[in-house]
DNA sequence: GCGGAAACCGAAAGCCTTTAGGTTTGTGGG
DNA sequence: CCCACAAACCTAAAGGCTTTCGGTTTCCGC
């Protein structure tokens, strides 16, 4: 038994084996990761702090994938909608991971360095230190709220025949494929036309 | 032992409890719940189908705090408005129960006839058919975004002196106390103004 | 070469979900 | 009235999960 000639396990082992496990079936455990690294459900906690070690593993991998480049783009509204979609891209391509990270604050520093400076772009836009926070917020509901949308399964709404919804049930087949994606859109293009109008009434 | 004289159990009282514990530690366990009402774990399982069916009681307990009043409210703008603050405030009446909410699909039969309403109401108001679930899917975006925000701790960004953010610090400084409903606000009137830009575009 | 750190195993405590069979109480049909 | 059956609860148990702790082997710096 002992201390293996190679080593079994390690923080980006673990870290991708729980994504890998997420993406299947949607959750993970630490005997899960275990047993498909070929080590015992103990050994894990030799490099993991616990199983909510692993979700902020999981998390700082997932918005590792945001871009921060985005955020020099000029004008400004353009960088804000470009982080806005990079942000739920990223979320997006690990749908089922959604759930676990909506729960705690982000701590990840990459991902507060973003925030600073998307409030630093906000501020020399123009706008009143007070309308910032709220904005992104607001954003920032949308992205996560877009992004839940993205792990629920493919019909939101069971329609049964038990309850007529007709209108509801044309509404749906009228938008067809992408419904996530357009609804997201929608959601943004009045978000960008609002902060605009906002801008444009403070900086007159 | 055998069949009590007064009952301990019922649905309505399992569901009641396991909204307390939920209010009060941010979930629940079937053990907890028996404890509580003076019962052995094994016996709820008499009453319920199993710890998803109490998540299915809880959905629709909340949800049952949605007004579906408002939706007759006039003109079509002003409905709507009203339905998303109903809808948000009966989540944010249980912010922690959020969580376990957003995973499964929307089966209450009162909440699909809600959806059914909305849909009608903005067919009648001249929409397009195809726009008109992005529009209520954004919406929903917006409302649930905002409702995991509720459901986040009080400081959703943890700021540490490491990763210097001054401008985020300001920027939370100004905003002070309501946070959430002031992005709430800005986010849902960005989307009504933008659904009344796009209803001017198809009726004129 | 050797001592300590690193990596893993084995075992266990304590929680959870769920199922199965046994016991008592209520109830409706004969 | 009584008896069979359903309802409500209990006891017990299987199997999974998280986490901790002590033991064993391997690696590495000095």
């Amino acid at each position: 038994m002992g201390r293996p000639r190679t080593p079994l396990l390690d923080r980006e082992r673990i870290t991708t084996t729980a994504l890998q496990l997420i993406d299947e079936q949607g959750d993970f455990s630490v005997p899960q990761i275990a047993r498909r690294l070929g080590a015992q459900t103990g050994s894990v906690y030799h490099h993991v702090d616990g199983r909510d070690g692993i979700v902020e593993l999981l998390r700082e991998r997932i918005v590792s994938a945001i871009e921060p480049a985005t955020l020099d783009l000029s004008p400004w509204d353009a960088a804000l909608a470009a982080w806005a979609r990079s942000y739920r891209a990223a979320f997006a391509a690990h749908p089922k991971a959604i759930p676990l990270l909506m729960t705690s604050p982000v701590r990840a520093p990459r991902v507060l360095e973003q925030y600073e400076r998307a409030v630093t772009l906000l501020l020399e836009a123009g706008f009143v230190p007070a309308d910032v926070m709220p904005l992104i917020i607001a954003l920032e509901n949308l992205v996560l709220g877009s992004a839940l949308d993205l792990a629920a399964p493919e019909t939101m709404w069971e329609l049964t025949e038990q309850i007529p919804t007709p209108h509801l049930a044309q509404a749906l087949a009228a938008v067809g494929e992408g419904r996530a994606d357009r609804a997201f859109e929608v959601g943004l293009a009045g978000f960008m036309n609002h902060a605009r109008a906002l801008q444009a009434d403070g900086t007159q």
